[in-house]
RNA sequence: GCCUCUGUAGCCAAGCGGUAAGGCAGUGGACUUUUAAUCCAAAGAUCGUGGGUUCGAAUCCCACCGGGGGCACCA
């Protein structure tokens, strides 16, 4: 027999409402309030002529009391399964024992459940279930919906923060038919109707530069981007950017928006500006310290090094680090290898990275005093990259240049190569003021703040290989 | 791509060479203040898939499939 499930439901209250309202009413008090939940039995005990449930909804749980003489259909109440959705009507009341809970005057099945649901203690303890079925995981595994919530929280407040000073969000292609803006390899897909092949946008920058040039002073993005790399406990094919762009300003601009940014949202999202990563305390208040890639070079290997230094130099200071390095790297990538093997994962209090060699950073401006480097700058957190900015490049001269140099590299078969963006230089053409970039991974920045070890904790559905169903 | 761990009923989980414990959920029964309710009864498993070794394999070996961790990759 199909029961008879209502097309709409209206709740009065959620659990959550309701413990915030009446938890601190004296045990076995009856409050004389009629209220209407919904959500998921999760739990029951029947007791004869008087039953126990415990419904869970997006908020939390709260207890129903059903005695028989006051629930209709109180055989069907008692047989409802463990999952079943159920509206319910009545008075809040909290019993003897103290639980605060709604008496089950009336009641309506809105879903049932086929599927018996996972151990009411145990939950799942299997990862390849809990990603394929999140449906299932947001039930039974508390802290996996925290983590969301607080993603979702996080976005809103960036956007909010970022509306107050001016910025517009903005919306740019995902089909690009040059990829660029990060050097990465990118998905492929074809369209149709235009017969041609494009690219999954690996990162939105170009587009959003292309927009200060159309004179958007400050624009940002949050931006879904693909990069057809390997997965980790860190990487997912699919993630998410905050990308922004502010006309007149320089990369030390972008410095001190990003720690009061990460600071704010901080102190918002868990109450404090000092948080906890896997055990260990993290202090993200502003101002961070900023160190120049070369000195922390040297303050972590004592190797004094510069792009002035003989290559064979450089070569043999990797060595010495074991810092595996190949023949066609230039100072500039050999300096960066060196501090991304000895320097990166042994930061841990937030710190700027700055002035990147320019061999390593296609789309930055170069240094307004130091020959071969570009003001570039990267957040470290936790040993982790959490930003990537700077000063953006505004030369069409020389961003053709740099171009060039990338697609000589892709000519000899560096996969993640940029090519060259005609219309990107046509538009640096008309003149780009001087602008400050910046880009955030968003996914990085959640598990930093919800203290989460993977990524697929705040992706709702990492990519997994699909299911075969037989 | 490489290394390593892992896959036992809807869920949790023992067994690690002698022919699949236990718990939750589900089924039947008892029970008007429980809290992972409790108690009684019956039931539920091609031990990821395919080969091999063995008198005998969930247990050992090989391959494959899925997943976790690490490396590589990814600024």
């Amino acid at each position: 027999m199909t029961p008879q499930i209502p097309f709409r439901f209206e709740p009065t209250a959620t659990s959550s409402e309701l413990s915030a309202k009446y938890g601190h009413i004296e045990d076995g008090t009856e409050t004389g309030v009629k209220v209407t939940i919904a959500g998921r039995l999760m739990l029951r005990r029947t007791q004869g002529k008087l039953a126990f449930g415990t419904l869970q909804d997006g908020e939390g749980r709260i207890q129903l009391f059903a005695p028989a003489k006051v629930t209709p259909d109180f055989e069907g109440f008692t047989s409802l399964s463990l999952g079943d959705w159920i509206g319910v009507t009545g008075e809040i009341m909290k019993t003897k024992r103290g639980e605060l809970s709604v008496k089950v005057e009336e009641w309506t099945l809105l879903a049932e459940t086929h599927r018996t649901f996972p151990d009411k203690f145990h939950g799942i303890s299997d990862p390849e279930t809990r990603y394929r079925q999140r449906y299932v995981d947001l039930w039974v595994t508390p802290e996996a919906r925290a983590a969301f919530v607080m993603r979702s929280r996080m976005l809103s407040l960036m956007r909010r923060w970022l509306e107050e000073r001016d910025f517009l969000e903005v919306e740019t292609p995902v089909f690009h038919p040059i990829p660029g803006g990060a050097l990465a390899k990118p998905f492929t897909t074809h369209h149709n109707a235009l017969d041609t092949e494009f690219f999954l946008r690996i990162a939105p920058e170009l587009y959003l530069k292309r927009l200060i040039v159309g004179g958007m002073e400050r624009v940002f993005e949050i931006a879904r981007v693909f990069r057809n790399e390997g997965i980790s406990t860190r990487h997912n094919p699919e993630f998410t950017m905050l990308e922004l762009y502010q006309a007149y300003a320089d990369y030390g601009d972008i410095m001190s928006l990003v720690e009061q940014l990460i600071e704010h949202l901080a102190v918002e999202l868990t109450g404090s500006a000092t948080v906890f990563n896997d055990g260990r305390e993290l202090d993200l208040s502003a101002p961070w310290r900023r160190a120049t890639l070369t000195e922390l070079i040297t303050e972590f290997t004592g190797e004094t090094l510069d792009l002035d230094s003989p290559l064979t130099e450089l070569r043999e200071a990797c060595a010495r680090h074991d810092v595996p390095v190949k023949d066609f790297y230039g100072p500039g990538k050999l300096l960066l290898e060196l501090y991304e093997k000895t320097v990166e994962g042994n930061l841990w209090d937030p710190i700027f990275v700055i002035d990147y060699p320019k061999e390593v950073s296609p789309l930055a401006r170069d240094h307004r005093s130091k020959p071969g480097y570009t003001e570039r700058f990267e957040g470290i957190v936790a040993g982790r990259e959490l930003c990537n900015a700077f000063s953006e490049l505004y030369d069409p001269a020389e961003q053709r240049a740099r171009f060039e140099e990338q697609a000589q590299n892709k000519a000899e078969g560096d996969e993640e190569a940029m090519a060259v963006d005609q219309d990107y230089l046509r538009a640096l053409d008309y003149g780009l003021p001087p602008t400050g970039g910046l880009g955030v991974g968003i996914d990085r920045l959640i598990m930093l703040l919800a203290d989460v070890q993977t990524i697929r904790d705040v992706v709702l559905f990492p990519t997994l290989k699909p299911e075969v169903f037989d």
